[in-house]
DNA sequence: GTCGACCAATTGGTATGACCGCTTTGTAGC
DNA sequence: GCTACAAAGCGGTCATACCAATTGGTCGAC
């Protein structure tokens, strides 16, 4: 071969992943442009294709790019599901801060429901509607009561009509489904969340922004503390 | 070998990918937990440590394990640049609607200047008057006033003292920069921002959120203008 | 009994070479 | 000019071998 087979320190697939990495971050590749095929790659690169292919496997897990057998290797745009999944579990595994999860959340959440209030349609309006009663007969089921109440926010989410704040709203759920839990067993909570979200629906459906970011942040309070005094305890 | 090769329409790896990523998805497996020896995984999903090694490669790339040579495969927390730079890149290269990203800009950022008039320190006030004077330097150089104005902005955020919010500004980015070099060439735009910086500046100092956030509200209005009206030629 | 050094087994990282099946492309035949 | 078919190209997988780093246990010195 080559060279000298030197692990050493660092991969050699992953001095190929930090090279196309910079191509791709600095917009010299671009979505949809065809790479060259494996064997050339690893050619250029001085590797052999074993290493190269682990880097396409991590670019793929990226999701910078996908091979279709047969045919080569494409750059692609980063799915907005992987995006999702991504910062969901970095949400989730990092046990950031309630606080600061919860922050995020209010600012979109009360945002979101002024423009439901604003841009949203009637069908989906129903929906919304159908999601509490759903809430509201989960009784004690904790998992089935947590699914509703995503539900609900999701939605109003998806009225506000920016598939970013949806994107946001889904991911921030990798922080908040524990805390949701332990509200959710409280009778108080549970009762809280049915009658909030009401408000929240009755708003919406009467386009009145005002009352709506009024009422979702209402809400968001009453989860704060629940939360907050659980955790005083 | 075991069983018939056939690539057909799945890959093996893919396989395993889906398999590994439902248990960590689900909880069932959590940062810093143990995986098997290759070996051991190759022969329990029956595939090869090659399909296998792709599958971790995979994984890898998506920030959910870690491998050191010699030691273990270790399931890991999503790293926040991970999840920065796969927003980041979704942003970018998903063209979205920009008025979806300027809303969200906009509702993060607003927020961001009152908690930062709030709760900012007195050092990093500094410094961002100081990313404002850098602006006002930058003259015709766009790619300088460009990053100088991205500066700003992420110093605010940054004071703001959340660091989801810095992360999603920080990917923002991605969809932003497109529009903030066709703005910063205008050399009213660059004078606007060099102005709205200085009250967002003055506003933070004196710990007045209220103030802050209108300036801020007041800047990104006239941001989206100058877009808008060169949009509409 | 404790601690340090050392050795062997384990583990991930890479290389090589060989097939398979799908895709693409070029060409021959109509 | 178009279809049909064959060949070349490509990614996907497997098997095997070896390297370097880590790990864990053993044994000796104190």
């Amino acid at each position: 071969m080559a060279e000298d087979t030197a692990p050493g320190e660092i991969r050699r697939s992953d001095e190929v992943v930090a090279g196309l990495l910079r191509r791709i971050l600095d917009g010299r590749l671009r979505p949809g442009d065809r790479l060259p095929a494996e064997r050339d790659l690893a050619a250029e690169y001085g590797v052999s294709r074993t290493a190269l292919r682990e880097a396409m496997s991590n670019l793929t897990g990226r999701g910078l790019i996908a091979s279709r057998g047969g045919s080569g290797l494409r750059v692609t745009a980063v799915a907005p599901e992987r995006a999702q999944e991504t910062l969901f579990l970095y949400l989730r595994d990092n046990d950031l801060d309630y606080r600061s999860i919860h922050e995020v959340r209010e600012v979109i959440e009360v945002h979101a429901a002024g423009a439901a209030a604003e841009r949203g349609d009637a069908e989906t309006a129903r929906l919304l509607s159908a999601a509490n009663d759903e809430l509201r007969a989960s009784g004690e089921d904790v998992a089935r009561a947590v699914a509703a109440d995503f539900e609900f926010h999701r939605l109003v989410s998806v009225m506000a009509g920016n598939e970013i704040f949806s994107l946001l709203l889904s991911s921030l759920r990798g922080g908040l489904i524990r805390v949701r839990e332990h509200n959710l067993v409280l009778r108080a909570a549970h009762r809280e969340a049915c009658d909030s979200h009401q408000a929240i629906v009755d708003a919406i459906t009467a386009h009145d922004a005002d009352a709506a970011r009024a009422a979702m942040a209402s809400h968001l309070s009453a989860v704060f503390g629940y939360w907050h005094t659980a955790e005083q305890r």
